[in-house]
Order: C-alpha cells, then sequence, then structure tokens
DNA sequence: GATATTTGTTGACCCACTAAACTTATGCCC
DNA sequence: GGGCATAAGTTTAGTGGGTCAACAAATATC
C-alpha cells in the first residue's frame, strides 16, 4: 500500500516482455472482476486484444492454476458455444491475519475471493505483550496453513491487519495504543515461527485493510469512498478508484486525532476518538465501562434518552472530523464500519447532518453515508486481497514461462 | 488534474506502439528532468534502454522539436564526445491564465519550464463581472499569443487558474466566493473570444495550479506536501510523487472551511477562514480593511504586538487545520504560499507547534515548514506546466511519425 | 602515430501483437 | 437430416519495436 512509486523520473523502460506482462494482467483482472464467467472472445471484445492474443493468455493463466475452465452450459445464442473462464477455486490463496482489542484471527482467501480457511480466537488484549500474542497469532496461522498445504493449495504471502500506525517504509509497528503496543518489531517476532518462516507478513493499519475488503464488496459501484472503522479507537481509509491511498507511511486517515472543540483556544480541545470512540460513547451512555456494543444498541432501541443522546454527539462529532476529511481530499462517499456500521441507525442522521450544513460543495456533490457490507472482521479479508492484489498485478511472476 | 483514471477494469490492451509511446515519454521526461544536458548514452544507461532505441526516440523527439541537440563541450574524458541534448528553447509552449481578487495575468512557458511572455493587470476583483473580466483577459492572452505566433512558437494549449472550486467533472466554476462569481461557464466565455477559439482552457483552482509550479521548483527533493495558498481565501493542494492530488472533481485541500472552534458545541464554530484569512488577519491587526499584506509585513517588523499577536493566533489556527491534514493524508512537509509565504517568519513557529503537539505520528516523521519558493504569481506556471505535462506524458501525439 | 575508450549508427534477429483464413460447434429453417 | 448462418477458438503469415553485436567516428593517452 506505498500510495507512491518513488522513481523519480516515473517508470522504467519498457520491453516486448512488459507488454505481455501488462496484457496478462490485464486479461487475469478481466476474468476475476467479472460477475460472471466470461469468454476467451468476451475478453478480447471488452479490452480490444485480439481472439489469438487473449487465447494465448488465457492458456498461460490456466498453467499458472489462477483461472479454470468451466463446463461449457447450454448455449442459447447460434455458433459455437463458449469455454466459460472463472477464477480457479481452492488453488491459490493467501493469507490474511488481525490482531485487534478483543480477537485474533487468521483467514485464508483464494483468487476468486472465497474464504477457504478461517480461525478467530477471541480474548482482551488491552495491555498484552506483543511476543505472547504473535505466538498464539502464529499457532493459528500454522493450523490454517496445515490443513491448506494438504489440500495442495498454493499460498503467495501473509498479511497482518492492525490497530495502530505501521510504518510501511521501515518496518515496525510504531504505535497501537489500544494494545499498548510501542516500537514492536512486528514482522521480526512473526517470522521467528518457522510455520512463517518463508512468508513474512506485510503490515498494514487495519481500517485501511478493511476498507480494502469493502472495495471489493462494492467493486463495480463507485469506488471513492472514506471508510471509517469504529472500534476502542478511530481508523479511516481513503479508497479511490477502488485503491488504497495509505499516505507516505501507511498513516493516512488517523482521523481519531482530528481536533475538535478548540473553542478559539487552540493549545486545548479534544480529539475526536474522545467524543465518538467507543469508550466515549459507552461513558456518556451511562453504561458500565466496556461493555459491548450490541448492548449500546440494545439500549438505544429501547429509546433511553441518555444513549440516544450520546450517539446523537458522537454522530455530530463524526460527521465534522468527517467534513474536514472530504474538504481536504474531495470524495462523496462515507461508509461506517467497525462498531459504526452496528450504530448507524443512529449515528447517521447527524453525520449527515453536519456533512450537509459544512460541506462547501455539499450542493454540487452531496456526500452520502452508507453501512459497510464487507462482514465480519473485514480486515483479515482485506489483508488477504493485498497479497493477491500484488500476485494480480504482477502475475508474470507466477505464471510458467 | 482528474486524480483517477476512471476504466473499470484499469488500463486497456497494450500494443507495440504502446510500447513506443511509453518510451518516448520516457526518455522525454529524462531529457526534461536532467538539471544538466545528457546524451544519448546517458539515457540508455538511465532507462535501461539500449543505445540503439534511444537514438532512434531521440531522433523523433527532435523532428517535433520538443528536444534540441547543443554544441558538444570539449571532452575530458577518452572516447567520442558525447553530443548533449536539452530541452527545446522556445518552440514548443503553453499558457497559464488566473484571475485573482487583486489582479489577472497570462504567461507563456516553454518545454524547458522557461518563461518566454507574460502580462499582468492589477485591479480589484471583488463582486466583478466575469465576462468583462474574462474579455480583459483574453485581450491579454491575445497579445502574447500574437508575439508567440510572430516567433514561430506553436502552443500547445492553455490553462487558467480560478481562486475557488471548479468542476473539473463537469466544467463550470462552481464557487468563487471572493470574486462573487458563482456557477460560470468559464470556458464558454473564453472560448467566444477568437484569439482562444481553438485552445479552451482547463480551469483549476489557483492553489492546486500554484502548487505545481511548487512542485516544479522542487523536482528532485522529496516531492509530496501540502502546499498552502493564503490569499484573500485559503487554498490548499496536496502534492504526492510531484503530482497534484484534486480529488473527484478537482476540490481537494479547502482547508479554509475547516471546522474550528466547535467548543462540543458541534452546530457552531468558526472556519479557518474566519481566523487566519487575510481579512482576518487585518481585522485582528487592528489595521485599515483591505490594507496591503506589506503593511502587515511591516508592522509585525515594527513590532507591533496587537499585529504580532493576531499572526500568532492566525499560526495556530492554521496548524490546527494543518495537523488534521496530515492525519487525514500522511504528509509530511508543509509549504507555505501566498501571503503565508511573506508571513512566514511570524507564522511557522505557531504552526510548527501545534503540529508537534497534534500529530500523532510526529515522533517517527516530524512535519516540516517551509516556504514557498515558485516565486511571484506560481499559479500562472502551474497551469502552462499543468498543460504541458498533457505533452509530455503523451508526447506521441504530437511527434511526427 | 598507435592504441584505448566511448558515442552513436547499422543490420540481423526476436518476440508479442494483428489480421485473416480456417476449424469447430452450435441454432435454425426447410 | 441436410444446408446455412453464426459465433468461438486456433492457425499462419505479417508487422513493429525492441535487443544484440558489430562497426564507424571522434577524442585522450602514451
Amino acid at each position: 500500500m506505498p500510495g507512491s512509486k518513488g522513481a523519480s523520473s516515473g517508470g522504467r523502460a519498457a520491453r516486448q516482455e512488459t507488454l505481455r506482462h501488462h496484457n496478462l494482467a490485464l486479461t487475469l483482472r478481466h476474468v476475476l472482476d467479472a460477475p460472471t464467467p466470461v469468454s476467451r472472445a468476451d475478453i478480447a471484445a471488452a479490452t480490444g486484444l485480439t481472439r489469438a492474443t487473449v487465447s494465448a493468455l488465457v492458456d498461460r493463466l490456466l498453467a499458472a492454476r489462477l483461472v479454470a475452465e468451466l463446463e461449457p452450459v447450454a448455449a442459447q445464442r447460434a455458433g459455437r458455444p463458449a469455454v466459460p473462464l472463472a477464477p480457479a477455486q481452492g488453488t491459490v490463496a493467501a493469507v490474511g491475519m488481525e490482531v485487534n482489542v478483543d480477537y485474533l484471527g487468521v483467514r485464508a482467501v483464494d483468487v476468486g475471493g472465497r474464504v477457504l480457511q478461517q480461525r478467530v480466537e477471541m480474548g482482551d488484549f488491552r495491555g498484552s505483550d506483543p511476543e505472547a500474542v504473535l505466538g498464539r497469532l502464529a499457532a493459528l496461522a500454522g493450523s490454517v496453513l496445515a490443513v491448506l498445504s494438504a489440500d495442495g493449495v498454493v499460498i503467495v504471502g501473509t498479511a497482518l491487519a492492525l490497530p495502530g500506525l505501521v510504518d510501511s517504509v521501515t518496518g515496525p509497528l510504531r504505535l497501537a495504543p489500544n494494545l499498548g503496543w510501542r516500537d514492536v518489531d512486528v514482522v521480526a517476532l512473526m517470522s521467528a515461527h518457522p510455520v512463517l518462516a518463508g512468508m513474512p507478513p506485510r503490515l498494514a493499519n487495519e481500517a485501511n485493510l478493511a476498507a480494502r475488503a469493502e472495495a471489493r464488496v462494492r467493486r463495480g459501484e463507485p469506488s471513492s469512498f472514506v471508510y471509517v472503522s469504529g472500534e476502542v479507537g478511530i481508523g479511516a481509509a481513503l479508497v479511490l478508484d477502488g485503491r488504497i491511498f495509505g499516505g507516505r507511511h501507511g498513516w493516512s486517515g488517523e482521523i481519531g486525532h482530528t481536533a475538535l472543540a478548540t473553542a478559539g483556544a487552540f493549545d486545548e480541545g479534544g480529539t475526536l476518538e474522545s467524543y465518538a470512540g467507543q469508550d466515549a460513547i459507552v461513558a456518556a451512555s451511562g453504561l458500565p465501562r466496556e461493555c459491548p456494543v450490541a448492548d449500546v444498541v440494545a439500549a438505544a432501541e429501547r429509546g433511553e434518552p441518555r444513549v440516544v443522546a450520546a450517539l446523537e454527539r458522537a454522530g455530530a462529532a463524526l460527521g465534522v472530523a468527517l467534513a474536514n476529511v472530504v474538504h481536504a481530499v474531495d470524495l462523496e462517499h462515507v461508509v461506517l464500519g467497525g462498531i459504526y456500521a452496528d450504530l448507524a441507525p443512529y449515528l447517521r442522521a447527524p453525520v449527515l447532518a453536519q456533512l450537509e450544513r459544512r460541506v462547501i460543495t455539499a450542493p454540487w456533490a452531496a456526500v452520502d453515508v452508507s453501512v459497510a457490507r464487507a462482514g465480519k472482521y473485514p480486515a483479515m479479508t482485506g489483508g488477504a486481497l493485498e497479497v493477491l492484489q500484488a500476485l494480480v498485478e504482477e502475475p508474470a511472476a507466477w505464471v510458467p514461462a
């Protein structure tokens, strides 16, 4: 998720090989992104390549087991029936892992986006010991990998989502306030376990990876949005044309630290997290500390005034912060994820109200607010998709000559 | 400045021609970006292309008058002396125009970045009539274009910088509060003038184009930064790896409307512009309305306490807003432009103080604040560079077969 | 003046694409 | 069931833009 290429004079020399790599990736992407199986002729028509070229490229993808031919279905049109092509199932996969405040887990996803295996362990990891926690995670990953390799699945890599600041330039986890971790060399700790020896995980922020999963669910729709992941902390991710924009170090979207409530005295003032974080909402609701979100939702459904007011207030704070993000990066869609997805019925209106009031461009491009659709533990899926994306963009490395 | 490609399955089929286009652009970029003239052999070594290929590509660039051969300089090494290649001077150029609150102007820049012609007219355009103002601008442009065409310069296009919201998707200027313009079809009004008939201007925000000029001045240095353009309004631009990130409509960087001073009551609170805009600074300084910035600087230099306090306060507000931007997009450099460049001696410290206090990632990547170096009227230069960039990225369209 | 060294050019070759003909497999009409 | 239209996938020749290696040109060094 570099967000930048780095090359000073952008791009390297293109040779014949580059051409083939490009078209191979294009062809693969077409098969993977299509909602239904496609034929070689469909790909040719859509890409502008000739059928001859597509055939040659597809042959390579078949050999690499990235794509599979399905049984021809009874054709209703005249002419030779097409051979349907679809993402291969259960042949090539990536593993997404996650450590969060109250659970850890591992999920394996194949090139078609199917979940092949998954394990989740609940727990309380506030103020935990990184080495011990990562040991448990590695054990979990080991059991998943064992099943996969017994099934002959090729694993292309792993990724690990963390609720904090991961330095994508130099490596370590800088800060995960709610785990109580600081400057932890997570990659080294994970690689120490033999099961992961050959596959050091890519690290990334939980919100960024969750947003990637959300982007996949929404492929086809306008795919530029701010994904807000409400958990104990508040993370956000910027998705531009289906791609995560991580910034220089992968630290974009740290809206939990947006300055609010400054009243002209710029040296004071709370952050968004102090108004709209999970703990703040629970406290303002008058509910017991660390009670689950489900309790908040239940209380709100019963119409308890203090809870409803707390959510109203949290929504307003979130709306102000999001208005600032919209002004900074010009996006028209907000997706509420994490606990905000559960609380959306109560947050949506105040968030929208602030956006409409404050966003100066709203008259020409109203900002809409929707609810995440990527399901439970989206960051694990997103981590796997992150690794798979590298494969999809450079399939030549995995395709036999 | 789309900031997005739009293509759903990203990228089209690559053919042989695509290869040549890519390498032609690569070669041209190498000549343009090099600080000193380069030889064909240098380009070959740097790009990985063979000298044979580079020779063929350079021949096309010479024919298109985008590149020129210089006189060989006395070689100090053994071997045949190299033929130095440099951007052609005064052969191919683009025109950048600007309408702002107190001036309008036109500037022509060639592929090497040299200013060939320029005209600036001072005035007061608050609450002005768009048609009349654009008529004056067109006349100015006409006189510049006349001189250029007499000199045999080929004009590849024009751009127009405006202090407001330009809708890059559907075209019109949506809102320029300080001009008092709203929903003005600027392109149509400009194209009505015969001198610009064949070359409708690209419109863009003043801050975005000024930032582009700044990025060019800083090429070679780390080129991702937030450029803040303080004028009557406050605009900003996000520069990522030397490229402007404009967002979906070109409306990124509207930090003038960042919400500040909310004191827990999220329905109140002023914007950054109400604390740090030119009018706000002048008012808080106790100076006469609409007095020039030079007077503010002079008063600050004399140490007038009310002025110094006003600048301190404006700097703090700006620092809070910039901390929010840094949290949102993860950038490490802030560049102060427009009136903020003149006021930088007084703004820099409070801005830095807020950034250090609030940016949670500061311990690992301190945000620095520097002063713009692109000179007077950077948006005019940036507009021309914007047009030239399209040429540089797709030189094939301008190069004879 | 002979030799080494580097630049730029030339021509043979190679590879990935296109174009167009061909083969295969179906639906439809009689 | 046979002929015909239609469409999918394959085969073969051709083209373009690259590489590679040899060569010519121009200078420094001894």
